[in-house]
DNA sequence: TAGCTGATTGACT
DNA sequence: GTCAATCAGCTAA
């Protein structure tokens, strides 16, 4: 069974830690991919000036509206990027999702990506984490808790330190330590 | 309509 | 360390 929508419905922060160790998975037709949340980083509201919900207008209504939906968009004109909408309805929040441990469909996603199915950077980075998995911006507002594209708790109890620090690869509000990820796990990205 | 920006990646020096 | 690829949605006019 997926999370249920009120696991998203609190603070982005706190939704960004509990993610991980948690199993996306994505649903292509015959084709089933899944991989371990390993890393994540947590987006607040307005106040946030780094955060979608601050400056792309376009979404509004999908970050002010209730959690548990995926928000994927398209960056660098290349690569798609995506997001678990998180907080109550008018409380805009997300959680960007960077770097999945492959657990399932692992040919797949080797095909998809162009890399050996063994490489540690088979979903290790946004960009790559999307295209292994066959996510595109068809699946932007794509229900979380049920359908193609889904979130499952993780199957055995927690056994991995949580690490935060600052976020990366962004341009403003560099300082907030919103970044978490999985202490020593070999798939976290750069 | 034209011009700009960006939560990236991979290839190259 | 640098740099190009490439596009949705904004801004200015």
């Amino acid at each position: 069974m997926p999370l249920p929508r009120r696991f998203y419905a609190r603070p982005a922060r706190a939704v960004a830690r509990d993610l991980l160790g948690c199993v996306l998975v994505s649903r292509r037709g015959r084709t089933l991919a899944a991989g371990r949340i390993v890393e994540t980083e947590a987006y607040l509201g307005p106040e946030d000036r780094a955060s979608h919900a601050a400056f792309r207008p376009g979404s509004r209504d999908l970050f002010y509206g209730a959690g548990g939906v995926a928000y994927v968009y398209l960056n660098y004109g290349m690569h798609c990027c995506l997001n678990a909408i998180a907080g109550r309805r008018g409380r805009p929040g997300c959680v960007l999702i960077r770097a999945l441990e492959p657990v399932l469909g692992l040919r797949a996603m080797a095909r998809r990506r162009g890399v050996a199915s063994d490489s540690p950077r088979l979903a290790s980075g946004p960009g790559n984490l999307t295209r292994a998995l066959g996510i595109t911006l068809r699946d932007n507002r794509a229900d979380l808790t049920a359908g193609r594209l889904t979130i499952e708790p993780p199957d055995a109890p927690r056994d991995f330190r949580i690490a935060a620090g600052p976020r990366v690869g962004i341009t403003r509000a560099r300082t907030l330590r919103l970044r978490f990820w999985i202490a020593g796990n070999p798939h976290v990205s750069r």
